[in-house]
DNA sequence: TGACCCCTGGCC
DNA sequence: GGCCAGGGGTCA
């Protein structure tokens, strides 16, 4: 379940693995990670990699002689390097590479997507046109912020997970940059002050950039996975003590998925 | 905006 | 067995 900077990640690892070796052989399997795409053109991909690109949670991997895919991981894709012969469960696509390795695409629920194109009509793609403003790649500030939310009257936390607005951000990182900011994620999103314009922009900032701070290691380390401490200042944190001001942090379903948040310091009720 | 769907695994 | 899950899409 990645957001913005597992995905950045996974973007560094891509690139790296690919660099000075080739794609000798692509395989896909009959997969729905390939829906609505041309699962042969993957297969037909070969040489070197010309270019790694990251929009939101969207990988962009260009190949010589225009070759590409577009690559969403949806909430279990990864991408993991193993050597030749090694098998790896839920692996629905490989790049076999002259150095000896295979990229395995590996999405167990397959909510992810892999999507061949030209590498030059990548980033003209509807998916990727459709993204907002990149906490990465953009100027994100109070004046970004205010631009794409201005009129919305969506509670900030569902309007925080509208990836045409801000690009990258998901459950996870929606609440921590609410947390960080203290803003209520019930607040109507057009209706920030300049200051919580500011500290938002700032608190989203801050929050990609910790995460993307702790992820160093090759595989990605999700939250959910056995034996990974949580890392966050509220998500996952339901019941427990809130770490600023020692009330208790709080889970409401909002726009079909979990909220965490501490009701104390981000004050501003739930209007239904 | 909410409800439901796509999938599978892990936890209680 | 039921509930939960950080992704997105579609429908009314």
């Amino acid at each position: 379940m990645p957001e913005l900077p597992e995905v950045e990640i996974a973007r560094r690892n891509l690139e790296h693995w690919l660099q000075g070796t080739a794609v000798t052989a692509a395989q896909a399997d009959r997969t729905r990670v390939f829906r609505g795409a041309d699962r042969s053109a993957f297969e037909r991909l070969r040489g070197r990699l010309a270019f790694s690109r990251r929009r939101g949670k969207t990988l962009l991997l260009g190949f010589e002689g225009n070759q590409g895919f577009l690559s969403h991981l949806g909430m279990t894709g990864k991408w993991v390097c193993r050597a030749a012969g090694q098998g790896e469960p839920y692996s629905r696509a490989r790049l076999v590479l002259a150095n000896g390795t295979v990229l395995h695409y590996r999405d167990p629920r397959q909510f992810g997507r892999i999507h061949p194109a030209p590498a030059d009509a990548l980033e003209h793609l509807p998916d990727v046109r459709r993204l907002g403003v990149d906490p990465l790649l953009d100027r994100l500030d109070a004046r970004a912020l205010k631009a794409v939310f201005g009129t919305s009257r969506a509670p900030l936390k569902v309007a925080l997970l509208d990836q045409a607005r801000v690009a990258g951000l998901g459950n996870i990182h929606a609440a921590e940059a609410l947390w960080r900011s203290k803003l209520s994620p019930f607040r109507p999103a057009g209706a920030l002050t300049d200051a919580e314009w500011r500290r938002l922009a700032t608190a989203i900032k801050a929050s990609i950039r910790f995460a993307l701070s702790r992820e160093t290691d090759e595989e990605i380390a999700y939250v959910e996975e056995p034996g990974t401490p949580n890392p966050f200042r509220v998500y996952g944190r339901a019941g427990k003590r809130c770490f600023r001001c020692r009330g208790t942090v709080h889970r409401v379903r909002q726009g079909g998925r979990s909220t965490y948040f501490c009701p104390r310091c981000q004050p501003g009720r739930r209007k239904s």
